[in-house]
DNA sequence: CTCGATTATGGACAATTGTACAATATACGC
DNA sequence: GCGTATATTGTACAATTGTCCATAATCGAG
């Protein structure tokens, strides 16, 4: 909205190569890389560019370090779209070109070791829009409040998504679906609980 | 399921570190530096395990570049989750040992710059398991098949998210909510087809 | 007009860094 | 016991690479 509406062309086209060649190609570039790509024969010309750069807090750097190129306005994710506002919202054009932007990465944090997926067969939980072949993000964890959708372990080693309440002396796993009957049992291991649902649409 | 059953411990500790400098620094590590955090005190004691991962089919180098690591196995995504398998599969815990992994970047190519995110407000596609509040991801095209969930702009000037059916003289926007009825219109511009969804469980 | 920001050239230096070669030790299967 | 894969040390070299300095043209703002 405000950096990256800064950039001069030439900026932003440096700052796309970067950013292309760290997405496609897994590493970045070298001074000399970009300066190549732009026919800058001068190292110290594209240090200009990425000072101007990291000063308008795009990227970042570390001294000294070869292809230390940091991204700084989608830092950890690759699964970062547009935002283009609500449905709802009418005027969808405008809101497009905002550079808001939906950052799933940090929405599900890939760097905890404790996420995990699960596909989900059956329409137990069709109630909470939660379908057949959706994926599930599970949180690993042993405990989990009232009415929380969990994967959970009953006596029998079977494992179900269901809406977690405990009761007196038993456990009552609910799925969300009318049609179908809540389940009791004694014990119950929590494995996780749900974080977020993710669907592709065919 | 092989390639990485196949890693030595060593191994895999050695490419767990590439990949966490990669994912949270953004940039990969030098030789060298892989060599201080292993108390390896030569560069060809970790040049042999580079060479190994490579062999391995978990990572690609470059000749003679600095910091060239390229990650073959979550080649461009940072949104890979382990796979616990299906969830009403029984055995969970030993699904979860596998390394299948769900991976998001793929699934929604992120590179693809004509995929945005779009934040569902209302319930006028509930049946189809999208409810308020969900994210869908949306591939910009002007064109859609029968039946396929589209964002469209009606003459009104107004975005909707519904399904698309084409008629003889007008154009059917289909919501999938039994308490609602379709819309007539003679013309809409799709501004995008619905490849996804994604929700974040409170 | 002048100042600052942008965008460059050219050359030089020193540190970083990948690679190569020569050895060694351990573990495992045959 | 012998060969192969793993894992490591040590040294050396040459190329890569970031940084710095001096210099300068263009352009919009004050």
């Amino acid at each position: 909205m405000e950096s990256l509406a800064a950039l001069t062309d030439r900026q932003k086209d440096v700052y796309e190569f970067i950013r292309h060649l760290i997405r496609h190609r897994g590493y970045g570039p070298t001074v000399r890389e970009i300066g190549e790509a732009f026919q800058i024969r001068s190292p110290n010309g594209v240090v200009c560019h990425l000072k101007a750069l990291e000063r308008k807090g795009l990227i970042t750097r570390e001294a000294n370090r070869s292809r230390a190129i940091q991204l700084v306005a989608e830092p950890l994710s690759r699964l970062a779209l547009p935002l283009a506002g609500r449905i709802a919202a009418g005027a969808l054009h405008e809101a497009i070109e905002q550079d808001e932007r939906i950052d799933l990465g940090e929405m599900f944090d890939t760097s905890d070791d404790d996420l995990f997926a699960l596909e989900v067969s059956g329409d137990s939980m069709i109630e909470d829009q939660i379908a057949d072949g959706d994926y599930v993000i599970v949180r690993r964890q042993k405990t989990a409040r009232k009415g929380q959708i969990v994967v959970a372990l009953t006596d029998e080693n079977e494992a179900t998504l269901k809406r977690w309440f405990p009761e007196k002396n038993r456990i009552r796993l609910e799925p969300a679906n009318s049609s179908m009957k809540p389940i009791f049992v004694k014990n119950a291991k929590i494995l996780g609980v749900v974080v977020g649902v993710v669907r592709k649409v065919a």
